[in-house]
RNA sequence: GCGGGCGUGGCGAAACUGGUAGACGCAAGGGACUUAAAAUCCCUCGGCCUUGGCCGUACGGGUUCGACCCCCGUCGCCCGCACCA
């Protein structure tokens, strides 16, 4: 009888090199067997793992092994989303080169990963930085070019004057650089594009294809994709107001409330904007403010609705004596519809913020269906809804649809200067996706700018278009344009001399692919079709929220991308997508305003007294303040290192932690106790196991029919169809809880076996149901799982091993208990034959005491009997 | 600002398609074992009223025989917003 405790340090180890020795996870692509892609989002080398790849790691990897063990051929790879600003950032700071950080860190989290036992294919390991997987990138996007969904135009950047460099928008805050504390300028540049835009509505289409993917996601990309239909409407300008222009065209998408406009607006690059302030000093300073304001989304909108009468007046398309001024506004977005709209302030909010500000008529054009003409007004809040129109001369009285119709025909039909006065127009608010970064560390654009030729593709032959390793970070810029020679070329059309393409690509377009080239590493081309198309799309895809749009849209644009070019013949790159939640952690903080220290959890001790909780920094005694539960950051030092965790509990221990408690698409708290509480299950069911396994591995494996042992061997199959489905749905929280209830029923019975004291039948239905216990917790735990395997005498790996199959006759019960309700509350029980009929179920429900009680006599108003379920009866 | 999500005991949560609210775990309290501690095992554990009942799923309404679940409104928190990855 053995009673040592569980030791992670000496078993993990020895089972990850059993693992590799007889290279379990590493997978063929000729394999007959049917295909499972399972993939969790690659991480970026940013040095150590954190406790979010350990959730995000361990749930790729539960669903590969149960995959493995339920027969499948799985393909589980991993690499390193290698490019990135971060190592320019360490460059700068500390003088090392972004290659040899990036590959350090690698180095260092590839070591991390090993230590939690994962399921992993190394074999297909890239970084997106290796030459060997840019070089395809650029192959990639040489066939884009040649097929036209590349193409290059003025964009703006956010310009640090200081620093003479770009920035990304988390390097601007409040407004200024990052770095040098400068107010930061918006630049017009020349920059790449990817004509995503071309996928719009495709795009938004397959949406309804992906069935396996959270409807959240879904909605949001809908949104993002923001296809709209409305009317581009030409608005006649009054003579002599804005120079020579005559007319100004804005698009809408709600003409029904033409009647309702007060003012148009424009972006302050309108060319109309620009016109005027070429004269007007005001405007000027106007549209030089808004191009300061940043170049996100969020810093426009959130910023207060401001603008500028432009002395522009235009007449309005349906009574020409009706003018309305023409302001530039700052919430007006030139890269949206046509830079141009007309304000409704009683229909839109912003619009409405904008008429009180700057004393513009507000008039209400469409009230709710039930409200009164005479006495609807708008407050501080516009109507915003559909309803009758109002105020509308020939629409009142129509609906908000009808009147949208009604104008649309009359509009379209009507000419200004000979052409139609206005169009129906379908608008999406997608754009093309700016791949340009005037940064070093991404991968190369491979064109060459030739003074004669224009813009030269590199010849493939010549790939790929290396990095040159030899730069300076010493000052800000890119690093690529001041390099002595780097640049420096000849024309591949002419062979004069030429200038190399200086910008890189946005990271974006690295990960946009990298789970095609898994397919097929070692190819000399992009892909392997014939491969790529046999593997994709990833069946299980699963990573972090805050990418539902970005990546997963670019990745769903590139893939189509690459179906266009010949690489793959598929359209959508992940059937089925789960986005886990955070791993959040209490904050420790002393101090207060800018005096505020945080501390992290390693030096602090949490005492409770009284039921108070308070924590104690270990050091000095000194009582430091418990803060709020955060997403774990270096900033707020609420951080766990998985290191620390492994090493003192085990992987097994951080792996099951993370799955349990709270349902994987939530986030997660990381508390101490918690760990604790898992480690003490790794340990309770080692001991339980290894107690018994003596007498276990003299016993076969044999579910009982009858006696004790039937109840142990019906917890056991019921528990393995239960998890069976919490595996498929990724609901691990419950496979976890399923688990716990089995060991607690399990406990007795394997403590009699320990003893001796169980009979064949009872020591038979253990035996069968300890290995079932150990192939459920296998996925979580896997060198637990094969240390208890090998305890009992298992033959051969649990990782190879087939999932055991439940015995159906174990899961069905023959007697159901039934609540039954009296007026909706629960007030008896009722256990009856599983197939009784409704009338057997009516009056075995009427002779309960508590239903005679109730009914005192009288005869129930109602019984309602939903099968398998509950009874209600209605007095 | 716009878009998306979340809200259930002291805490993390469960509750199938509208059908027993609180499974399972953590924390806490009590007990057993021990010279003692740790570990382990057993019991209690939403609130209020003395047993039986009443209240209770952020808050206020509604639909229903029956609502954590559906509908309307309010509040709070979190995520994304196109150059962070």
């Amino acid at each position: 009888m053995s009673s040592e405790r569980y030791n992670p340090r000496d078993a993990e180890p020895r089972w990850q090199q059993e693992w590799e020795k007889h290279e379990v996870f590493q997978t063929e692509n000729d394999d007959p067997r049917e295909k499972y892609y399972v993939l969790e989002m690659f991480p970026y080398p940013s040095g150590r793992i954190h406790m979010g790849h350990v959730r995000n790691y361990t749930m790729g990897d539960v669903v590969a092994r149960y995959k493995r063990a339920r027969g499948f051929n799985v393909l589980h790879p991993m690499g390193w989303d290698a490019f990135g600003m971060p190592a320019e950032n360490a460059a700068m700071e500390r003088g090392v080169h972004p290659a040899s950080w990036t590959y350090q860190n690698i180095a260092s989290m590839k070591a991390q990963l090993k230590v939690m036992g994962l399921s992993l294919d190394w074999n297909r390991e890239f970084a997106t930085c290796d030459p060997a997987y840019y070089q395809r990138q650029q192959h990639l996007f040489l066939d884009f070019l040649e097929k036209g969904l590349v193409y290059r135009k003025q964009s703006k950047v956010n310009w640090d004057p200081v620093d003479n460099t770009v920035l990304a928008n988390e390097q601007v805050i409040d407004g200024r650089g990052w770095r040098s504390g400068a107010l930061v300028e918006q630049r017009e540049l020349t920059q790449w594009f990817f004509r995503i835009t071309d996928f719009s509505q495709e795009l938004l289409d397959a949406l309804d294809t992906l069935d396996q993917w959270p409807e959240k996601v879904r909605l949001m990309q809908k949104n993002w994709i923001g296809r709209s239909e409305g009317l581009s409407l030409r608005w006649e300008l009054v003579n002599g107001t804005a120079g020579d222009a005559a007319e100004l065209t804005v698009y809408t998408t709600r003409p029904d409330t033409l009647f309702g406009a007060s003012f148009l607006a424009i972006a302050a690059d309108h060319p109309l904007a620009r016109q005027v302030a070429a004269t007007n000093p005001e405007v000027e300073a106007f549209c030089e403010e808004c191009r300061r304001a940043g170049t996100s989304l969020a810093a426009l909108e959130t910023a207060e609705k401001k603008g500028i009468d432009t002395g522009i007046r235009a007449k309005h398309p349906l009574d020409p004596s009706w003018e309305l001024p023409v302001y530039v506004a700052n919430f007006v977005l030139m890269d949206y519809g046509t830079g141009a709209i007309f304000g409704c302030p009683s229909g839109d909010q912003r619009d409405l913020d904008f008429a009180r500000k700057y004393g513009l008529p507000v008039v209400p054009v469409v009230m709710p269906k039930d409200g009164d003409a005479a006495t609807f007004a708008i407050g501080d809040e516009a109507y915003i809804g559909d309803g009758v129109m109002i105020n509308s001369r020939f629409l009142d009285g129509l609906s908000t649809e009808d009147a949208f119709e009604t104008v649309a025909s009359k509009l379209e039909k009507e000419t200004f200067n000979g052409t139609p006065r206005a169009e129906r127009k379908v608008n999406f608010r997608l754009r093309d996706w700016g791949i340009s970064r005037q940064r070093y560390w991404g991968c190369p654009i491979p064109v060459i700018h030739c003074d004669d030729c224009g813009v030269v593709p590199v010849p493939k032959a010549d790939l790929p278009v290396v990095l040159p390793p030899d730069v300076t970070f010493d000052k800000p810029g890119n690093p690529l344009d001041r390099h002595p020679t780097w640049r420096h070329v000849a024309c591949p059309h002419c062979g004069k001399d030429a200038r190399r393409e200086t910008d890189t690509m946005d990271t974006f377009v690295d990960s946009s692919w990298y789970f095609t080239r898994f397919t097929a590493p070692w190819e000399d081309n992009p892909t392997d079709p014939k491969v790529a198309n046999h593997w994709l799309p990833v069946d299980q895809y699963i990573g972090g929220i805050e990418h539902a749009i970005l990546h997963l849209l670019y990745s769903r644009f590139f893939t189509r991308a690459m179906k266009a070019t010949g690489h793959v013949a598929i359209d959508e790159p992940f059937k089925g997508l789960f986005t886990q939640g955070m791993v959040v952690h209490e904050t420790y903080s002393r101090g207060e305003g800018a005096q505020r220290e945080w501390v992290t959890p390693a030096e602090i001790r949490i005492e409770e007294i009284d039921g108070r909780r308070r924590a104690v920094l270990l050091e000095t005694g000194e009582e430091i303040a418990i803060g709020s539960i955060e997403k774990m950051s270096k900033s707020k030092k609420n951080v766990v290192d998985p290191d620390d965790i492994i090493a003192s509990y085990g992987a097994d221990t951080a792996r099951f932690f993370v799955l349990s408690d709270s349902p994987p698409d939530r986030d997660v708290i990381w508390s101490e106790a918690g760990v604790e509480g898992s480690h003490r299950f790794v340990q309770r069911v080692w001991r339980l196991v290894s107690e018994a396994a003596e007498n276990l591995r003299a016993t076969e494996a044999a579910p009982a029919s009858e006696g004790e042992a039937l109840a142990v061997s019906q917890a056991a199959h019921k528990t393995l169809r239960a998890v069976e489905a919490d595996y498929d749905k990724l609901a691990f929280n419950k496979a976890v809880a399923r688990i716990y209830e089995l060991v607690n029923t399990l406990a007795a019975p394997l403590t009699q076996v320990a003893a001796g004291k169980a009979d064949a039948a009872l020591a038979g239905a253990v035996k069968d149901a300890t290995t079932i216990l150990i192939n459920l917790i296998a996925p979580m735990t896997p060198h637990l799982a094969e240390e208890c395997w090998r305890e009992i005498g298992g033959e051969g790996l649990i990782a190879e091993r087939g999932w055991p199959a439940f015995n159906p006759a174990l899961v069905v019960e023959n007697e159901i208990t039934l609540p039954v309700q009296i007026n909706g509350k629960k007030r008896a029980d009722l256990t009856i034959a599983r197939d009784a009929d409704q009338s057997a179920i009516e009056s075995a429900v009427l002779a309960l005491d508590a239903v005679k009680t109730a009914l005192n006599g009288s005869s129930p108003k109602k019984i309602i009997v939903v099968p398998q379920r509950i009874v209600n009866v209605v007095v």
